[in-house]
RNA sequence: GGGGAGUUACCGAAGCGGUCAAACGGGGCAGACUGUAAAUCUGCUGGCUAUGCCUUCGCAGGUUCGAAUCCUGCACUCCCCA
């Protein structure tokens, strides 16, 4: 299969600007392509995952993956999809946010690879030189305003009454703006690294159109375009977010077991395409994986190599260990064989609480005790009525009797002793 | 300004002299079940040095062997009349 189709039946095509010509345009010659990388956070998100998968599929295939960090633009904001006028973000920011991007995709691309190595550039290195006139006069020239009027993201956008805030509806010529910029950048690419090929969501059709427009009246080659569908779920909501916030891809952000545990909880009915879309597992095998799907929907066998390849992706094999380890240990396995340094990662989000490591030697530190001081329960009282209860755990092995004492036997690491509450209220102490 | 009703545990709401740590419902917690935890069902739900003791029914006094319950004063809330 052509590189091309596999990404058709991934369904990670979305439109192209050459449906019949651009498979054998790609399978000719490795082709330098490039996506943009909106800079408004000091680490992407689950968002734009998409991104960064389909330019390592493309230099997968032989092909040189461009990533621009929009330094410039972001200082602007897209109002492709947006129903608002963005704030706009402080130039220190900006560049502090430019640099966390740029760590995280070198886990995505590699940057070593001979004529094929991946580009890291922030388009503000060459859009900052501009002044104003000279923008207006080479650039702005080739924009005729009734085609710019035309565009989805700016007709949407003037529809919009001014709804009395003074803030909203309509939009302001500073984003009326936003797409000169973006399209110089894919002549500058062209110009600098023969980019032909612009890669981006299905919002950025528009501002893709545009660049190989401008290219077009600047006296550029003919220029590519493609656009991939945004990641939704079934139920019409966006991927990558949950009720707390967007999924990182920054372990600071979202823990590796965070991140694990979210793609396990993908729904039956969006296993299949995110399979498809984000992981880089064989057709044959996620054929099976839908096939044990619809047979066994139980075992959920999808969501777990999704969740598996991903993390790995993200994080690499010794985080998508731990995570694994900590999904066994949050559903129930007992604790054993950890130390110190892999309990704190697993729990890392868990309440802890030190006390004298004398305790556990002089018998005063009954059960009871032990879930009060960890804040475990409220009162002896209901300590007492947890453990009666058959509900308090001691490293996730069930407390039998009440007058239960701990002591050194029962530490699960160096100075650690992990406690249950119920199914899944953990609280660690530590003796020190 | 006059008249009436109320204030109970996390919330709502019974109780109107002893058997009241206080019915019932919600919430919460735990157990069983389950596909990661939903639904359902069951139990628990003031504290403690615990077959007992202590603190809690707006606040402060009083009556009584005994008060969430009766009396007095105070505070707050709601309703009606001006």
């Amino acid at each position: 299969m052509s590189f091309l189709s596999d990404l058709r039946w991934r369904g990670l095509i979305h439109q192209t600007t050459n449906d019949e010509g651009m498979e054998a345009w790609l399978d000719e010659k490795p082709r330098a392509v490039y996506a943009g990388f909106d800079p408004t956070a000091d680490s992407l998100h689950v968002g734009s995952l998409l991104g960064l998968i389909v330019l390592r599929r493309f230099q997968q295939a032989g092909h040189k993956p461009i990533a621009v960090v929009g330094g410039a633009t972001g200082m602007i904001g897209d109002p492709s999809g947006k129903s608002d006028e963005r704030n706009l973000l402080s130039k220190e920011d900006l560049e502090k946010n430019v640099v966390g991007l740029g760590e995280q995709m070198r886990r995505f691309l590699d940057f070593d690879a001979g004529s094929c190595s991946a580009v890291l550039v922030n388009n503000f290195d060459w859009t900052g030189k501009w002044s104003y006139l000279e923008f207006l006069r080479d650039i702005g020239k080739n924009f005729p305003v009734n085609v710019m009027l035309a565009k989805d993201s700016v007709k949407s956008r003037l529809g919009r009454e001014n709804d009395g805030d003074g803030k909203s509806g309509g939009m302001s010529y500073t984003e009326f703006s936003y797409m000169l910029l973006q399209a110089y950048d894919f002549v500058h690419l062209h110009d600098q690294y023969g980019c032909e090929l612009q890669a981006g969501g299905s919002d950025q059709w528009g501002n893709i159109t545009a660049g190989i427009d401008l290219a077009r009246r600047m006296g550029r080659p003919q220029l590519f375009g493609l656009t991939w569908p945004l990641l939704t779920k079934s139920d019409g909501t966006k991927m990558g977010k949950t009720e707390s916030g967007a999924i990182w891809l920054s372990a600071e952000r979202t823990s590796p077991y965070q991140f694990y545990q979210y793609w396990i909880n993908v729904d039956d009915a969006d296993a299949g395409g995110c399979l498809r879309m984000l992981t880089e597992l064989d057709r044959e095998e996620i054929e099976s994986l839908d096939a044990a799907r619809e047979s066994d929907a139980g075992k959920r066998e999808s969501q777990r190599r999704l969740a598996e390849e991903l993390t790995k992706l993200v994080h690499g094999d010794n985080a998508l260990a731990i995570a694994q380890k900590a999904t066994a240990i949050f559903f129930g396995a007992e604790i054993s064989e950890l130390n110190d340094g892999q309990l704190n990662q697993i729990f890392a989000d868990v309440p802890s609480k030190e006390l004298p490591r004398s305790r556990l030697s002089d018998k005063s530190l009954t059960i009871i005790d032990a879930l009060v001081e960890a804040g475990l329960a409220k009162s002896k009282g209901e300590a007492r009525r947890t453990i009666g209860q058959g509900g308090a755990y001691v490293n996730n092995r069930r407390v039998e009797g009440i007058d239960t004492q701990l002591n050194v036997e029962h530490l699960a690491s160096e100075t650690v002793v992990v406690l249950r509450s119920g199914k899944k209220k953990y609280a660690l102490l530590r003796f020190v």
